[in-house]
DNA sequence: CGGTACTATCCGGATAAACGGATACTATGC
DNA sequence: GCATAGTATCCGTTTATCCGGATAGTACCG
């Protein structure tokens, strides 16, 4: 009987459960991450595909979308020679529009937020 | 009203967009911050009150909360010598929700998943 | 089999993040 | 003003992350 009033409880009480959902955040906190996991939203694509369409090399591609496959968010289907990757889960391109317009009306503060990379950005 | 079916592009086409999004991906991919985010949620806190709560330096913790505001999902308001913070945009609870649920679908694969952080976390 | 195409993993180096401790800043109270 | 409480910023160290290049693994083809 969880008293729904005040009690969203954000996350797991176990930090076990807390750190995987982190982990899962920081999957998506890569901008080739991104890039990847929109250019397999609707189609299968290949890993050397997708390596022509980033510019990252073939072992950094594939690295990063075997992560992606770990979070749950893409499906990888081996095809003969090839691993086509399609996103399995719609709640992935929930989490990416909810991120941006959350992120669109922040864009004064976030890129000058030095807190996370130092990186001048603008 | 836009073909909602296919068009869906996850991201904006400028880089930059991207980074930006990137970024608050990361600022939501540590556990602390999550903590923080939470214990923040429907009360304001301040930030001794969050030190006391998860146990981080002073300076850590007040880091941690501007990266936060900076990012939109906080807001602090400064009383006398106190500053106070307090989830200001609801939707940062549905994005820590919904990676949640996707989490719980996923812990298996998600904690084994070395290719995020290398540390045995069983 | 041997060769080729595609993919996955390993390695070392560079950069970003997280952290505590020290220090500077701001507001209150005497 | 001066001391104190609360907060923010700086600094050096440690750990995580990203990267390309090299290498190992897997499937097809002759």
């Amino acid at each position: 009987m969880t008293d729904k009033r005040h009690t969203l409880t954000l996350l797991p009480t176990e930090p076990a459960g807390r750190a995987v959902i982190a982990k899962l955040f920081r999957a998506l906190g890569d901008p080739n991450r991104l890039r990847l996991l929109e250019f397999v939203l609707h189609e299968e694509r290949s890993v050397s595909d997708c390596v022509e369409h980033i510019g990252l090399s073939q072992g950094r591609v594939s690295t990063h979308l075997a992560c992606l496959a770990d979070c749950g968010f893409v499906e990888a289907r081996r095809d003969g020679r090839f691993t086509r990757y399609k996103v399995a889960d719609p709640r992935v391109a929930e989490l990416v529009l909810l991120a941006r317009a959350v992120s669109a009306d922040n864009v004064a503060a976030l890129s000058e937020c030095m807190r996370i990379d130092g990186q001048d950005q603008r």
